[in-house]
DNA sequence: CTCCTGTAGGCGAACGTTCGCCTAGTTGGT
DNA sequence: ACCAACTAGGCGAACGTTCGCCTACAGGAG
């Protein structure tokens, strides 16, 4: 089927080394003349080297397994992408392997990676976070980095600062005034919940404002059920003013959850979310929101990788890359409008 | 590093072709004793088969290679999802390969993939429908599928009826009583958006309507362009009631124009678009459009692939999956308000 | 005692590379 | 004319499997 080193040195007239050498390899000892041959030899036949049977004997494949929950999320599409082009700008492959929500069983997924002799793995799957039998394979077993903490610790963790997030788009919403915040987290028994909960509660507390539970409903991250949880919100305490969502896509389903109660936004009630999607610039009114910097966190994540397997550097434990607020018009305080040109 | 059949073969008293068979092979004679040995030997000193060195001489790796615009896309990437799934159920696993919009040479990436030697790829690329060198190597080397039009043919195509989706939006508005009905299209060059216009013109004539140029706009396939489409189709022709946005995306940008233009939806004007994004259930107002089967277009595309592997089966030459109108209250009638539920 | 059959497992070859060492032939110096 | 040094390329081994054939031994029938 495919043409080997075999054919293309007798094609050329020379051992099959020597053509491996031109072709594949480094600097070698060889006349022009026969450099000659065995290039028009390989191009003649069509010869495209395999790459398996380098590995075999390099002991590397150049090639990343990223373990990923879901991409229909687009936060981690959005970091794998930026983790794919990474590794390719850095000549790996990338091998991808995402975790049904029916059947988390992540090991043979994990597994069908190491097998196939990934120089490393990234973990991007929030959902594996309390996964004692995954953390274990990937603390022993080969080299990794995670978007998510990995129970038993030894895998460093890059992605942003989640309690800043929580504080920057609370503290904006308690600078304008309001004082009854409400917020709609994610799943709870997420730590990204957790964090940037502990946020909003710093930044209730440093306006000097007290955390009421009343004020926080949680949500699986969807436009419905963010639309769902500001109706349960807004039946128990219709003096709300202002709602942090733990996401745009959940801050989608507030804005259309205030607009079905009649309620203007921002004058009614202000609305923060976070991730900043494409999209939101476009939502009615153009969503306030926190930047959060998927893409990089994505090649981050590969660099670290490839230098911890490279040169057994050692590699923070930690990295947190910076958030930032986009005020748009959702909070009502120099909102833009939709800016057609972006 | 890793242990090897050998290792499992000494620490177990028998040969490691023996060990081999035992682990990973089909039936063998063995004695219960000795299989209990090798599999012991083989739990206590972890071992994990090389999927490369049995890919060298099988000369398959259950590995497909999938080559991808741009995962940002909500569509692509739940194409994706779907292709994985698939694949990794009939037990293969995905190198997966995108093409930076930036420096949109394909070669490198679908080369790096026929290195590895992939058993099949599935192009996901609407980009490169018109490039011809990717296309040579898509048909040569190695079985594809395509999601989209590969000049030269060759490679079976699977998708959606993108005349018919085009036809479905413009024929419900039609019914409805509009009678200037402008679409705001993706970018001009492709395929797609030729269809679906094709489907818009279609609806037109049914409907006894003229097509009038001045109703068609193009975008980029953004909210953001869609926005700008908007306003320049408004600048020109008040009269417009009725708009066909060709993906989602624009629709939320062609929803915030009208809404910054003072226009209500329906009342002033209608709204469809296509995809079925989970967010635009709730859009201000929910969005009605056309379902496209992203997800098992993935399913389907790796079926037909593996078929073709395998079996050396016919396969047919173009599958299209059926589309379907999802009515909201975007157009005004028949719309539901959005469904905290679902 | 020989022959046949069955069982348990060994053994060599092959897949397509890379890598380091080896060798035959040519120069150049003295 | 002899040895060293260089050049151009060959060669064997190894990477970790799979695969098919081979062998050693045991037991039973004639």
């Amino acid at each position: 089927m495919y043409v080997s080193l075999k054919d293309v040195g007798a094609h050329a007239g020379v051992s099959f080394q020597t053509a491996g050498k031109v072709l594949n390899g480094r600097a070698v000892a060889v006349s022009s003349d026969t450099r000659e041959r065995i290039h028009s030899a390989a191009a003649e036949l069509g010869y495209v080297p395999n790459v398996l049977a380098r590995s075999l004997i390099t002991q590397s494949t150049c090639t990343i397994g990223i373990v990923a929950d879901d991409l229909n999320d687009w936060a981690l599409a959005r970091f794998v992408v930026g983790a794919e082009r990474e590794a390719r700008r850095r000549g790996h492959a990338v091998l991808i392997a995402t975790v049904p929500d029916a059947d988390p069983d992540a090991e043979g997924p994990v597994r069908a990676l190491i097998e196939r002799r990934v120089d490393g793995i990234i973990a991007a799957a929030p959902k594996l976070e309390h996964d004692t039998r995954v953390a274990k394979l990937l603390t022993g077993r080969v080299p990794a980095v995670s978007l998510h903490h990995v129970p038993g610790g030894g895998v460093p963790v890059v992605g942003s600062n989640h309690r800043r997030t929580g504080r920057l788009a609370t503290a904006h919403l308690a600078r304008l005034g309001h004082r009854r915040i409400a917020t709609v987290t994610g799943p709870a028994h997420r730590r990204v919940v957790a964090s940037r909960l502990r946020g909003y509660q710093d930044a209730l507390a440093a306006a000097g404002l007290e955390a009421d539970p009343a004020l926080v409903e949680e949500s699986d991250w969807s436009s419905a059920s963010g639309h769902a949880a500001t109706m349960r919100l807004l039946d128990r305490d219709p003096e709300i003013t202002a709602i942090f969502a733990q996401s745009d896509l959940i801050a989608v389903g507030v804005l259309s959850a205030l607009h079905q109660r009649g309620l203007a936004v921002p004058d009614d009630c202000a609305v923060v979310g976070c991730d900043d999607l494409p999209l939101v610039a476009h939502t009615i009114p153009p969503l306030t929101t926190v930047h959060l910097p998927f893409y990089e966190t994505g090649e981050r994540a590969i660099a670290l990788l490839l230098d911890r397997i490279a040169q057994r550097e050692a590699v923070p434990e930690r990295v947190l890359l910076p958030v930032e607020l986009v005020v748009r018009a959702s909070c009502g305080a120099g909102g833009v409008p939709a800016d057609p040109g972006s």
